[in-house]
DNA sequence: CTTTTGACATGTG
DNA sequence: TCACATGCCAAAA
């Protein structure tokens, strides 16, 4: 495994509960600023394997990027049990993005 | 080989 | 707020 997708599940794992980080800002943290798009990519194949908290990484506008609508509201539900307040598939940014 | 397609971001108008 | 362009890169077609 290459050490850019190592720092992405890292900086993954660091995300609190109830708190949440977008795409870029992982991209960022891991080391590739540009690298938003693969980062969502390795969600997509890796989530399941690596007891990684995917569902709390979300777009730059705070919404829940997810094309396939069940595995949509399963993050939904997962964000909302954890207390994030999740409203029309979006999350005030403001509120519950996690700062490292 | 090239083209298309994304669980995206950012800047501009 | 929305539309559009551009950058990025891997996997599939």
């Amino acid at each position: 495994m290459n050490p850019f997708t190592e720092r992405v599940l890292k900086t993954i794992r660091s995300i609190p509960p109830g708190g949440v980080m977008t795409y870029g800002q992982v991209a960022r943290e891991a080391g590739n600023p540009r690298a938003a798009r693969q980062v969502a990519r390795i969600l997509h194949s890796m989530s399941q394997k690596h007891h990684l908290p995917w569902h709390r990484v979300i777009n730059a506008k705070g919404e829940i990027a997810i094309k396939d609508d069940e595995t949509a509201l399963e993050q939904q539900l997962e964000l909302e049990d954890e207390g994030v307040v999740v409203i029309n598939k979006k999350v005030n940014l403001q509120d519950f993005q996690w700062r490292i």
